[in-house]
DNA sequence: TTGTATGCGTTATCAT
DNA sequence: ATGATAACGCATACAA
């Protein structure tokens, strides 16, 4: 066989003299043989003669027939296909979470449909209207509230990423990140630090800094607004900008805790920049524990997160809500972040 | 409306007591109206009265009626699904073309369901399997031949993502590793290297090793097999572990070219913990242009692929497949890399 | 505004 | 070994 024959369509011709796809009556009528035998022959079911087989197979060949999925699940239940929006493949993160989301959705032989919102509420929307028409379930990360995921959904399970069982009533996984400061603020408080600063992401107060200025309070550091500058951008450069700012308004911090490791990262860089060794005159906290942490200098300390098993999470959720039972809640949806000590704090 | 409602499954009864999901038939008859009038209900059309649709709708959230994409599919044509196959969502490289194939296929409204084949070749035929049967076309990264390709296929157009035109019949985009190793080389000898290493990948000799010996030998290089050790893994590890191989045989190399920035960096810091200095005593070039490699220290030399455009470009191919044309080739569908000079040689 | 009839492409069941 | 027939769930043209 050649591969050649594969590639270009071959179709039908329609009374009206349009083309159309070959379906398996015209392979049939071709062939000589009823839809059935053809069925027969295409699915390498038994109960056929090969001559004919070979016969139909041909014929197939020539018209460059295919089964028509849709036809197909009509027919045969069982077919899943769940939905899975992501904010920002630029980000090595989400692709992470991606990754235990597919890797679970293969287990249980499901396929995923993957759509990039970039962090836009329209693209959000968008995804949601057309995800609802194509997808039994849906896994994802909104930033709308409910009642707007509701209206673009149509009845079909929902699956949030690191909202709060506050934030939303939809079932969830999330990222407890009370406890994940914990570590990381006792961390820079035992070593000394008492004025630690934050760079927040793009939108704003959040569960991290909640959980920031809490423990900040806990440990009577003095902190207020003025100590948290926002990032523009969840990237390296939104972090050097970010940090640009905060060395402005306070020049006297000595630790700063990132949104997350890419921002951490882009203040490491505005600090040396500066002037400022790291971390003798100013440690880095980071968030998420991506591997690029790693090979940064000084490597990042940061809050890591298991972001496969987030997604594999995710992937029960899904089959919870799809078996009628209940979804998770609490801890058992919910990932502690684990300290990963390094050099930059 | 409560979100709640949304999420466990109500159905509806059969006569032998099982449950099945609520068709169209069952609204209407719940709703005392035709199934049509459910149909316009549920899609938002004119050419119906206010109140009957409310309770039309009523009905179909009573029952939790979902739609049947699959009989929905049969009768609205159109609907696109490609597969897009991935060796290695951990690779930043990898999400960055799949953001390019989102990116460019939802401009044309198709939907794209991905698998992760994580480098195994039986994984590779699975993933054929599957979206044979469920995707209108397939884009992706295979290592088996033609052949097995074919055979897996089942007549679905198959877009190969980097892999020459004398390597294959199917379509295919690709990287001109000729034209970068040109640059990249002549960058290398230009700065006075004579004794140059290559750190190549898993999959052994390939467009880029051939492109690195053919340059090495057109420049008068010395170089055999001896100056090129392979790597477990196209990973920082598998960088490190090949570049202390290297090391070992050629302690004389002046300047290593790396078969992907993430065994590039690998070779950097393999380099560094055994007392070289980049780029003093050894020259570092890597090959695909992450934005990782501006992080590191120093930052990376290395040669950048488009990789979005890669992913778009293979989108296109899949298009003119569809449409019967010719699908590119050559040049066109091969893109050159671009030598971007930082630190690291 | 609402209902009736028909067809979409496939597989399963039951016959022959 | 092969064929006839009946679903599968929906949308659309057309009739009322």
């Amino acid at each position: 066989m050649r591969a050649d024959d594969q590639q270009w369509e071959t179709s039908v011709e329609r009374p009206d003299g349009t083309r159309r796809r070959a379906t398996i009556h015209d392979v049939a009528k071709l062939a000589g043989v009823s839809r059935q035998t053809v069925s027969r022959a295409v699915n390498d079911k038994g109960e056929i003669d090969p001559a004919t087989k070979e016969r139909v197979l041909e014929a197939a060949r020539l018209l460059d027939y295919r089964p028509s999925r849709f036809a197909r699940g009509m027919v045969q239940k069982g077919a899943v296909t769940a939905g899975l929006v992501i904010p920002d493949l630029m980000n090595p993160f989400f692709p992470e979470v991606a990754a235990g989301v597919l890797e679970a959705a293969e287990q249980r032989g499901w396929q995923v449909v993957m759509w990039d919102s970039r962090i836009d509420e329209a693209r959000e929307r968008d995804a949601l209207d057309v995800l609802s028409h194509q997808a039994d379930a849906i896994i994802g990360y909104f930033k709308s509230p409910d009642e707007v995921l509701a209206r673009h959904l149509g009845g079909v399970p929902l699956v949030l990423l690191e909202r709060g069982p506050q934030q939303t009533r939809f079932a969830a996984v999330g990222i407890d990140a009370a406890a994940g400061l914990e570590q990381g603020m006792a961390h820079l408080v035992g070593a000394g630090h008492r004025r630690i600063g934050m760079l927040d992401g793009v939108h704003g107060p959040g569960p991290r800094r909640q959980a920031f200025l809490e423990e900040a309070r806990r440990n009577g550091l003095p902190v207020d607004d003025s100590w948290i500058a926002l990032c523009a951008e969840h990237s390296v450069a939104g972090g050097e900008a970010g940090m640009e700012r905060l060395l402005d308004t306070r020049p006297d911090i000595t630790a700063v805790f990132g949104f997350n490791d890419l921002i951490a990262v882009g203040a490491m860089r505005t600090a040396r920049r500066r002037g400022r060794r790291v971390p003798d005159d100013l440690a880095v906290l980071g968030f998420d524990g991506l591997s690029l942490g790693e090979l940064v200098e000084p490597a990042l300390t940061t809050l890591h997160i298991d972001k496969r098993r987030l997604g594999r999470l995710a992937v029960e959720q899904v089959a919870r809500l799809r078996a009628g039972e209940e979804p998770l809640r609490g801890a058992d949806a919910w990932l502690a972040p684990e300290l990963v000590v390094r050099t930059s704090a």
